[in-house]
RNA sequence: GCCCCUGUGGCGGAAUUGGUAGACGCGUUCGACUCAAAAUCGAAUUUCCACGGAAGUGCCGGUUCGAGUCCGGCCAGGGGCACCA
């Protein structure tokens, strides 16, 4: 070894190309070595890359490299979630097509994963704008629409009448349009859904079975599903209507002291018909805020109709109330109000002077307890109810089902939060829904031979509306059923249908259908899945559904896609910033001088403000670019700061001596490595058993990706290394460490390797083996506790029995100085542990 | 408002799952090398202390020979949410 630096400048990029010309990690499908599926969710290319994908990848890559060493066939490949929102706005904003901004972007943040050396399998990237993949996505859902799991209704939409289109949630600030800033309506269009509802109780069982998945995020999509058991009956009304409402708490019926339903319920719509200040009300309901903790906060309002309800147990009359706070798409969009054991209805009940009667106490003497200001949903005693008094909240329930049951007026009924999946996209960077709207044979799919159905190139973005219905040519085509003039649908599918099936395609890319069945169980289900926390729900959901989905049409043979889960933290940093001119002024990173404790302005010298430790993000202006960082200290330096300290599922605290150190420690290796000898002669029990612990050790907390610890091992075992004197275990020890970084630092690995006259590519290089009987140590060090405080460490033979160690201990000077003469009453041993000694 | 998670040195965090709290890294301090700097190497680094010890894992209590770990109650910070009857 000539030189005594590591270069990561010359030597990333070289390292790169033989991994590549070697095709190191293309995945075999035909291969008949155990398969494993490593996979992490794939970016959106919005032109970089930023910190929190280097972390996600980072992770992922350690575990393909390690799963590759230890003799498996490794899946680990990458694409893109291409179509969505970012691309219209820059074509928008910049005059730019939506297809070259994101194969531009692509083409930048390809080349950027590649300066950080994944080991990625890039002979099966997909896209999802390519016309090849989405051409299998409308076949798909040609095959899903056939399978009765597609279906048209009408639905709500954010509509801005400036810019001709409809919003998403996110483009909607204060009721008016992101962009145009013109007041937002609700307009009702005819729109595509996915039952996902059929599989609400596969999916929500199927969660159970999820071992290997965050606790957290199995409750999220519990909660999310929202399976609840209640009752489902029908008031007879005043107006000589019958209305039906749903409750969960059906023990509280004798609670009940009005009815109210949704604004936009039927019933409600009929009375605004006849009665301007209900149309007044409805409308006042329709604005405000849409977010939970908005409405949570908002007053409850209500309008009263007029219209009596008739309880159907005492025949008492209870108003009928509109009322702003009863959603019309759960249950049945009317409610019995109970205000004693709900926290809205009480709410309600104590603005508009109703009567709260309790009908739940703690116990039956507790029966004419009044109420502390808020409502009891607890469990308790049944009390003035009649029939139930006397009964605990479950038997009740089950009574008055029963009863209602008994005289036909209503039914125990499941109710599910979980709505239907609504795929229309009123956009064109999208997949296009292959359907054709024929004014005599109605809606017709596409004929599959047609497929894909391609966006037509030639758009502007410049004038409002889709620019799909207004093309002069493409939405014409003729009626594949009865060949006369007929319409494209010109919505597009909602890119979480694209994100469905990915990690399906990329098992298994042939060309005339979406995948192989066969291929894909060699590979599936996806051993272990990375990712941000923010996708917990939705697309977890999303691709678990699609999976049972193609179950159950004989396209898959098993339900879940994903066996394991992780979903790692967030990248965060510190802020910078004063008060400039009564404003609050952010500082980039690269704009201070960052002394001990303090920040210094480099403009003027100035002293700047360390703020919070937060996400990164562009507003505070606490980001660092990859491409920066990795410039100036290499890709190796860069991954282990990623892999460092921080639990891989906690924020990860970026900080410019963290990653000083991590440089300091890829160099502290490579000069580690120039110390390996090949014939370097003598044994160092010590090392080698050390050796030994961290091969086993690094293993096992890289399988349950434990990367944190993982790092720390092998900062230990370095320092053991230069402790040591030469010999041949020290050099075998400086080849052990070698391999056993190179997953997180391959290039350094690599080039170590080269210098110790290592064969081949690391990256082909087996994970070394260990000897079991090495990790046990033969002397172990005793803690000797009096009183439960340590007084006395004593360093024995390891399996000494229990009778010495008492003895041992009892002859320690240090804890005899602190019995000082009391009689010992007991004396506890653990062996090998300690021992305790009580007076 | 509801649901969930997390609180350990100056900082990120370890702790064999009830058995020596603070591994490892960062930072800081001192020293070596150097004309000097960088780089590197060595030592120290929870707090208080009479150098014998004492206290200490957000707070208060409990179980236990023994609690960071288990139980109960608070406090603080963070995250999720579709007013879900």
């Amino acid at each position: 070894m000539t030189d005594n630096r590591f270069n990561p400048a010359e030597a990333d990029a070289r390292w790169q190309r033989a991994w590549d010309e070697a095709c190191c990690f293309e995945a075999d499908s035909h291969s008949d070595k155990p398969k494993s599926y490593v996979l992490e969710m794939f970016p959106y290319p919005s032109g970089r890359i930023h910190i929190g994908h280097v972390r996600n990848y980072t992770m992922g890559d350690v575990l393909a490299r390690y799963k590759r060493m230890t003799g498996h066939e490794v899946l680990h490949p990458m694409g893109w979630d291409a179509f969505g929102m970012p691309a219209e706005n820059a074509a928008m904003e910049k005059g730019v097509h939506p297809g070259g901004w994101t194969r531009d972007n692509i083409a930048n943040m390809k080349a950027q994963l590649r300066r950080i050396g994944f080991a990625l399998d890039w002979s099966r990237e997909v896209a999802t704008c390519d016309p090849e993949y989405y051409g299998h996505e409308q076949a798909l859902f040609i095959d899903l629409y056939e399978a009765g799991l597609v279906y048209r209704k009408e639905s709500e939409v954010n509509w801005d009448p400036v810019d001709m289109t409809v919003l998403a949630n996110e483009q909607v600030i204060d009721g008016k349009g992101w962009r145009s800033g013109a007041e937002v309506e609700k307009r009702k269009l005819n729109q595509w859904f996915l039952k996902i509802t059929d599989f609400a109780e596969d999916l929500l069982e199927g969660l159970g079975k999820l071992d290997d998945w965050p606790e957290k995020v199995r409750l999220m999509q519990e909660n999310w599903i929202g399976k609840s058991r209640g009752l489902q009956f029908a008031f007879d009304l005043s107006n000589g209507e019958t209305l039906p409402v749903y409750t969960t708490r059906p023990d509280t019926i004798f609670g009940a002291t009005f009815v109210a339903v949704a604004p936009d319920h039927p019933l409600a719509q009929a009375v605004a018909a006849q009665n301007c200040d209900a149309a007044k009300f409805i409308e006042r309901c329709k604005r405000g805020g849409t977010t939970a903790a908005e409405l949570e906060t908002a007053e409850k309002l209500g309008f009263d109709t007029g219209i009596g309800a008739r309880h159907p147990f005492t025949g008492e009359n209870l108003p009928v109330f509109i009322a702003n706070f009863v959603l019309m798409d759960y249950g049945t969009g009317a409610i019995m109000a109970v205000p004693g054991h709900d926290q809205r209805d009480f709410e309600f009940a104590t603005k508009y002077g109703l009567p709260i009667p309790r009908v739940v106490a703690p116990s039956v003497e507790d029966a004419g307890k009044p109420f502390d200001g808020e409502a009891e949903s607890g469990e308790g005693v049944i009390v003035n109810s009649d029939f139930l008094d006397g009964m605990d909240v479950e038997s009740a329930k089950r009574e008055v089902i029963r009863r209602i049951e008994g005289e036909g007026r209503g039914e125990g009924k499941t109710v599910w939060r979980l709505r239907d999946w609504g795929v229309s996209r009123q956009r064109y960077w999208g997949t296009p829904i292959p359907f054709i709207h024929c004014p005599t044979c109605g809606v017709v799919p596409a004929p599959k031979d047609s497929l894909p159905i391609t966006l037509p190139e030639d758009v502007d973005f410049q004038t409002p509306g889709n620019p799909l219905v207004r093309h002069p040519t493409w939405k014409h085509v003729d009626c594949p059923k009865c060949g006369g003039k007929a319409e494209r649908e010109t919505d597009t599918l909602d890119t979480f249908v694209d994100s469905s099936w990915y990690f399906l395609r990329f098992a298994s890319q042939p060309a005339d259908r979406p995948f192989d069945r066969e291929e894909v169980a060699a590979w599936l289900p996806v051993e272990q899945y990375i990712g941000g926390i923010e996708h917990a729900i939705l697309h977890l959901l999303y691709a678990r559904f699609w999976t049972r989905a193609l179950q159950r049409m004989g396209h898959l043979d098993f339900a879940e896609p994903f066996a394991s889960l992780f979903t790692q933290g967030m990248v965060t940093h510190e802020t910078y910033s004063r008060e400039e001119g009564g404003k609050t002024v952010y500082y980039a990173p690269d704009e201070i001088s960052r002394e001990a404790d303090r920040a210094l302005s480099k403009a003027d010298g100035g002293e700047v403000s360390i703020g919070r430790v937060i996400k990164m993000s562009k507003s505070k202006k606490n980001t660092v670019d990859p491409d920066e960082i990795i410039a100036k200290y290499g890709a190796d330096a860069v991954r282990w700061f990623m892999l460092s300290d921080s639990p891989p599922e906690r924020d990860l605290p970026w900080s410019e001596a963290g990653i000083e150190g991590c440089w300091r420690f890829v160099q502290r290796l490579w000069r580690l490595f120039g110390r390996h000898e090949r014939d370097a002669a003598g044994e160092d029990k010590a090392l080698l058993r050390k050796t030994h612990q961290t091969i086993a050790a690094v293993a096992e907390d890289i399988e349950s990706l434990s990367f944190n610890k993982a790092v720390a091992r092998l900062y230990e075992l370095a320092g053991a290394i230069e402790k040591a004197e030469p010999s041949a275990t020290r050099s075998e020890a400086i080849r052990t460490i070698l391999l056993l970084s190179s997953p997180m630092m391959p290039h350094l690995a690599e080039e170590g390797w080269a210098a110790i006259g290592g064969e081949g590519l690391v990256a082909d290089a087996p994970w070394p083996a260990f000897d079991p009987a090495l990790l046990v140590e033969d002397e172990v060090t005793i803690a000797v506790q009096h009183k439960g405080k340590l007084r006395d460490t004593l360093t024995v033979a390891k399996g000494l029995p229990k009778e010495e160690l008492e003895t041992l201990a009892l002859a320690s000077e240090k804890v005899q100085r602190s019995i000082d003469g009391a009689s010992v009453r007991k004396v506890i041993v653990v062996p090998d542990r300690l021992v305790n000694i009580v007076t």
